[in-house]
RNA sequence: GGAGAGAUGCCUGAGUGGCCGAAAGGAACGGUUUGCUAAACCGUCGUACGGGUUAAACUGUACCGAGGGUUCGAAUCCCUCUCUCUCCGCCA
């Protein structure tokens, strides 16, 4: 969520920044400022109207104490006609505040300088590239017939007891994703993260403080019972962590990682992009979240960017890291980076990581704060990233890796896995 | 799930109708003192939204778990909800 007083003091930047993120309400901005004056009027009407009622009630106190009846109940009359104004103000005030919010939620964050012209996803920029294309051997076949064939994955038996995207991971497709959430965790310690294991679920409160509500609640899946929603990404829990809270500017930055599986309704997904593991309703991923100084942020981003850079590069699989144009980006993303590995057998790249800059956009909304040496309070700039996402990882290694005499697990995974090979 | 107790500022904790945005202590921060550390002493020490100002100063309103109510006036009285703690039950 945008500060209304950003919004005033940078209307054309505003304006021009959301037509970048090819946002087509653009009267929305006006509007907000408008409704933005309402409130300031109708609360300094109800302010001093309050305030004459508060002077009059310590008045009448007094009155009391001196034994002053008469005039005591005189006051009490003015006062009881200052209420029945009150009342109507006071309602007009609280719609007035909700109107402005409910604009205020509808504008996207806005993009950073940096970001690309763009609608669609052929418009992102690539800006590096790694690892190199296998050639694979002649019978070369895409991971779910891998998994078939190694015993590695069972689809069906997911569709048996959950339903479609509920894999059931068995055998050496167990053993490897486990060993996959141990490296990628350790990766990022070793780099000077903090590892949580954050609530699955989370309340209502939480899903608004990201993002995710109202606009994905449709993303997401709900518990009724208990109004609980599983979350789609670590993300949320560890960003939530920070919600309300004011902390000192030698508290930043906040390096958290942990890992979770995800939970995402999908609606509305098909074909080759739902085959295998291409696209699940539940899924493990690995989050990186930072919580920094806004004079940081962008360092930041970059930092995280070579992060999860080395970890696909300690893979040994081939990947590029885009620069996501205005129109692909999130709602709440000021800057993100994309990381698709390429799935051989499938040819096709495949995304296994997203980093971005959220700004102040969810501290707004979450009331993450920091107070500096002036004592003021001041948004924080979020920032959040998978190191990495499993399933699609999985799929390219065992389909770049495959070989005549089995899949061969890269270097850095072979410890934690207990062999070099499925075979 | 049943019974009881409770929810106050960074923490502990006082406050049962006006003098309370809130005592006191601790922590933290700034300073004085000091050979160093410690101690002592002095000061600062909530947030949001308004008004005001070049910026301050200054000033108004709201907030003592959340939402309602009573009252001229509520941290304080009443109702509802949420959460926490203790005991019992069930249970990984």
């Amino acid at each position: 969520m945008l500060q209304v007083p950003f919004i005033r003091q940078n209307k054309a930047l505003v304006l021009e920044r959301l037509a970048l993120k090819n946002f087509k309400e653009l009267d929305l901005v006006e509007e907000i400022l408008v409704l933005d004056d309402k409130r300031k009027k109708l609360t300094l009407e109800y302010d001093e109207t309050q305030a004459k009622i508060n002077s009059a009630s310590k008045e009448i106190g007094k009155l009391m104490a001196q034994g002053q009846k008469e005039e005591a109940e005189a006051r009490k009359s003015e006062v009881a006609s200052l209420k029945e104004k009150l009342q109507p103000a006071n309602e007009e005030l609280i719609a007035t505040e909700k109107a402005l919010h409910d604009v205020l939620i509808k504008l996207p964050n806005l993009p950073a300088a940096a970001v690309p012209p763009g609608k669609t996803p052929e418009e992102n920029v690539e800006i590096r590239k790694g690892g190199q294309v296998p050639v694979l051997h002649a019978g070369a076949v895409p991971h779910w017939d891998l998994a078939k064939k190694y015993d590695l994955i069972d689809f069906e038996l997911g569709n048996k007891i959950t339903g479609s995207g509920f894999p059931v991971y068995k055998n050496k497709g167990a053993r490897l994703q486990r060993a996959m959430i141990q490296y990628f965790l350790d990766f990022n310690i070793n780099n000077g993260y903090t590892e949580y294991q954050p609530p699955h679920m989370v309340n209502a409160a939480s899903a608004y403080g990201t993002g995710q509500l109202p606009d994905k609640e449709g993303q997401m899946y709900f518990v009724g019972e208990d109004e609980l929603y599983l979350i789609p990404t670590a993300e949320v829990p560890l960003t939530n962590l920070f919600r309300d809270e004011i902390l000192k500017d030698t508290d930043l930055p906040v390096k958290m990682t942990g890992y979770t599986p995800c939970f995402r309704r999908e609606a509305g997904s098909y074909g080759k992009d739902v085959r295998g593991l291409n696209r699940l309703h539940q899924f493990d991923k690995v989050e990186l979240v930072q919580i920094v100084h806004p004079d940081k942020s962008y360092d930041v981003l970059e930092e995280m960017t070579a992060h999860v850079e080395a970890l696909v590069q300690s893979l040994q699989l081939p990947y590029r890291i885009l620069k996501l144009c205005g129109g692909d980006m999130g709602f709440g993303s000021a800057l993100t980076y994309d990381f698709e590995v390429y799935s051989t057998a499938q040819q096709r790249w495949l995304e296994v990581s997203s980093v971005s800059n959220v700004e102040t956009f969810q501290a707004n909304r979450a009331k993450i704060r920091f107070k500096d040496g002036t004592g003021k309070a001041q948004l924080v700039h979020t920032l959040n990233g998978s190191s990495l996402a499993l399933p699609r990882i999985l799929a390219c290694i065992l389909e770049n890796n495959q070989a005549e005499d089995g899949i061969h697990i890269p270097a850095v995974l072979q410890s934690y896995f207990g062999s070099g090979k499925i075979s």
